[in-house]
DNA sequence: GCTTGTTTGAAACAGGCGTATTATACGGCC
DNA sequence: GGCCGTATAATACGCCTGTTTCAAACAAGC
């Protein structure tokens, strides 16, 4: 086996165990063992456990030399719906069962950072905070400061983050059948950009009766 | 010493340790150390580390038998009102630096949990949901179904937790001044208010511009 | 084919962990 | 006083961790 394949198969190894298991509780064993590598080769590839880490965040980030392209649309698109597009991605990024490693990987390190690798995790957060102030920017009045973009910024991507980090809650505070039928990805993505346009004064307001809403069964 | 005060230098020992470090990076050995009791005083009296991880959430939820009212407010105040004093109180829970130990913990189990106490646990974030959207009864429409409650519910708690969880993006997003200037306890329910309200349609949008606003200078 | 530098493999090391064991000191009771 | 159940103390055990060691396998150059 070339010298470059183990290296990438530890890499692509950790990947997962630190994502699933976070820095301290992933065991190179484990890694090894599933890359089908020997102990050592960790040490003698990284020097460390903590420059492994540090490596497989890098690698994850840009496996092949391509940056990940976050999210895209016409730059001729409503503000309404670059927001849309942008927590739909959100909540996708966070609820998708199916994330790559890497997201779970940077979520793990806002929620408890490492400091092994500010910079990489600093880059990452600031480009996705920037494109939503960018949108905000087609939404606001120039008048609003800064300050408020931000609080706004953070209302909305905390809504969507909530569902991640507070899964555990929301599985016993609603029960398995509503879970299933109004929690899903692209509903709570709706209700996200529904509860942050009215915020924002671009929808009414949620207490208002909607005309437009279909007439559901009243709750008894 | 007698035989209960050991115990309890233990429990009141092992709170902040368990807060700030988390159940695995908790050690006995500091746990016993800060108490100044013997190695073995944990195994004697709780006879494991687990065991003394759910008494520490008990004692810390209920140290002499007297429940923690979490908030209070006249019955006849107006659902504003109300929601003011609700947010206010969870940012503070989220936000304040001298938090006690016990909300700490109960945060950390809402984001791993350990499962070794899910009873507790549930009991506690179920009567502040239950408060929350009790407040929630008085502005919204009676035909808003419960899902949707749930959901605005969980929007309002998301902006309030985001600061706790992510408060290190936070930290390299926003500038030490302008977190100074604008990122306090007060600013932030102030905001989650005002953004959460316009939301539910009981203020303009905050992308309206809003007559009463006092004249701060404008950026440049 | 031999030498040289590099990569692998298995085992061992040192340290920290939760826990168990054993021995000592305390305090009320006959 | 002597005794005994209980609380403390010190230490040892077994396990798992990241890391190191060192010999064996290998590839390449001449």
């Amino acid at each position: 086996m070339s010298k470059d394949q183990t290296r990438r198969r530890i890499l692509e190894a950790a990947g997962p165990v630190f994502a699933e298991k976070g820095y301290d509780a992933a065991t190179v064993r484990e890694i090894c063992s599933r890359a089908g590598v020997n102990l050592a080769a960790v040490n003698y590839y990284f020097g460390s456990k903590e420059q492994l880490y540090v490596e497989t965040l890098q690698y994850g980030r840009d496996p092949e030399g391509q940056h990940d392209q976050p999210l895209t649309w016409p730059a001729d698109a409503a503000p309404e719906d670059k927001l849309r597009l942008f927590i739909e991605g959100l909540v996708r990024q966070m609820l998708g069962e199916r994330a790559p490693w890497h997201r779970q990987l940077m979520l793990r390190e806002i929620l408890q950072p490492t400091g092994a690798c500010r910079q990489l995790v600093e880059r990452h957060f600031r480009a996705r905070m920037d494109q939503l102030l960018g949108i905000l920017d087609e939404i606001l009045p120039p008048e609003v400061p800064l300050s408020r973009r931000q609080q706004i910024a953070f209302s909305i991507v905390g809504q969507a983050l909530y569902y991640r980090v507070a899964s555990e809650i929301v599985k016993f505070l609603v029960d398995e059948d509503q879970r299933q039928a109004h929690f899903g990805v692209d509903q709570l993505a709706a209700h996200i950009l529904d509860f942050s346009l009215a915020a924002l004064g671009l929808h009414p307001g949620l207490a208002v009766p909607r005309p437009e809403v279909t007439h559901e069964p009243l709750e008894p």
